[in-house]
RNA sequence: GGCCCCAUCGUCUAGUGGCCUAGGACACUGGGUUCUCAUCCCAGAAACCGGGGUUCGAUCCCCCGUGGGGUCACCA
């Protein structure tokens, strides 16, 4: 670090409470919080919430509790507190209300309809954007605008400002859709007298379509991923790699080594495309990382505890390499715990045969081992001329009513020598 | 439409004037291991939007097109 900037980096993102924690909050919160981080600065979360219509209750929560899961911390904080406290904008009405009050006594704005609205000089305004380099907006194009409604509650563009001056904010880092709102966020430093933070404008997440990622219709809820068992580690491993590169070329990385090498230099301007398919791979890598013991204790959390660690451990090394995600596990493996349906139509032509002679064949071994299994159904497929591919694909149907599953003979094992018997029983003759 | 931003394989990206017959990863295809699936290993196909410049030399610099995106509220 260089000391000699004297300046302490503060940044925020600035979430509003419409909903639920989006991908894009997360996005901009590990861009913020990796920044920050790596200089040794501090990390802000500030609540936008100045449109009463639009404020939806628990929303607040949600977005700590999916920032929390991802693995953030912040330093200050609506529900954290700090030194600049309020953080949350419905609570910093007077302040607004004064600033608004003197840009009026300065003839810098006028009131209309309720209203206050800010008298734009006009200027050209420009500024080095850190990612993106120098931007440059006519005069003109920014026209008198809206400071506070007539509600009392300040107008977005007004309520950055003012907080991100007073919350002494040294980096403004957000989607690249803010860059239309700088213009008029400069004017208002400038009328203000002050000096405006650093500005750099990330690439905007988009869909297939190449559209900005949309509430409706994409799967921006961070609730999604936590339901869908994807790993919090993962999912930000995964936003990591939209933008922005290891300097190496890695793609496997922690937190930690993310915040450890980060700079805004490397982040591309480019909007990329947020594809699941990635993710999926770097989940099953985290999720094939993990010992054994961790991954039970992950499974039995995500299913609260509706399967007991000790039948979890048991199938765990069979189905570690097998599912991309926590909620796979039950299509997966359902058969350990609960007798599946069988469709007839999967069996091959000899089934019948296949499986009574593996009931008489099972029913002689007495040390229920994996090798004594092993050893004994292969003796009987060659002593009955069976094709082995066959024979035991039958058997897997029979037991787990599934073409694909983990091995059969390592399940057979884990259910047992009742319950094996007793399922493919029922295809007597 | 005005203004602004952007442009390397299908996707995420490396590249910062010669190291590029453009590299990696995901996905895909083929093969190997294997009782299925998966893991793992090997191989393959796959891109510098177009046109002008600048230069001895452009994926990299400039301009113009084209394409995509964002934004134009008393929403944030």
């Amino acid at each position: 670090m260089v000391a000699s900037e004297g300046k302490k980096v503060r940044v925020r993102i600035a979430p509003s409470p419409t909903g639920f924690a989006h991908v894009g909050t997360a996005y901009a919160a590990l861009f913020n919080y990796a920044f920050a981080k790596n200089k040794g600065g501090k990390f802000i979360i500030r609540l936008e919430d100045t449109d009463v219509k639009r404020h939806v209750k628990d929303a607040e929560q949600a977005i700590y509790d999916g920032l929390a899961w991802l693995g953030f911390s912040w330093d200050e904080g609506p529900d954290k507190g700090g030194e600049y406290a309020p953080y949350k904008q419905s609570e910093r009405l007077e302040i607004y209300k004064e600033k608004a009050k003197e840009l009026l006594e300065k003839g810098k704005a006028y009131e209309e309809d309720g209203a206050i609205r800010f008298k734009n000089p006009g200027d050209d305004v420009g500024w080095k954007d850190i990612v993106r380099g120098d931007i440059n907006f006519p005069g003109g194009e920014v026209t008198d605008f809206v400071i506070m409604k007539s509600d009392g509650f300040p107008t977005y563009n007004f309520a950055v400002v003012i907080d991100d001056l007073l919350m002494k904010i040294t980096h403004v880092i957000r989607g690249e859709e803010h860059i239309s709102n700088t213009p008029r966020q400069l004017a208002l430093y400038k009328a203000l007298n002050e000096k405006a933070p650093e500005f750099a404008h990330l690439p905007t997440l988009r869909n297939k379509e190449r559209k900005k990622l949309s509430k409706r219709k994409d799967p921006v809820d961070l609730r999604i991923y936590q339901k869908e068992g994807y790993l919090p580690e993962a999912l930000v491993n995964f936003l990591c790699l939209l933008g922005w590169s290891h300097p190496k070329e890695k793609e496997i990385f922690s937190l930690s080594e993310f915040v450890k090498s980060f700079s805004l230099e490397r982040v591309r301007k480019a909007g990329p495309i947020f594809d699941k398919d990635k993710l999926d791979w770097i989940n099953g890598e985290y999720l094939r990382k993990l010992d054994d013991s961790e991954l039970v204790d992950k499974i039995w959390e995500f299913y609260n505890g509706k399967y007991s660690k000790g039948e979890i451990a048991k199938i765990v090394p069979l189905i570690k390499e097998r599912i991309k995600t926590f909620s796979e596990l039950e299509t997966l493996a359902g058969f350990f715990f609960e007798e599946q349906k069988v469709d007839k139509e999967l069996f091959g032509k000899g089934y019948k045969e296949h499986i009574d002679k593996a009931v008489e064949t099972l029913e002689k071994v007495d040390e229920w081992s994996k090798e004594n299994i092993d050893k004994m159904l292969l003796a009987n497929v060659k002593k009955n001329n069976f094709k082995t591919g066959n024979f035991f694909m039958d058997l897997r149907i029979a037991i787990t009513g599934k073409k694909f599953t983990p091995p059969i003979n390592d399940s057979i094992v884990i259910l047992g020598k009742e319950e094996t018997l007793k399922r493919l029983k029922k295809y007597n003759k």
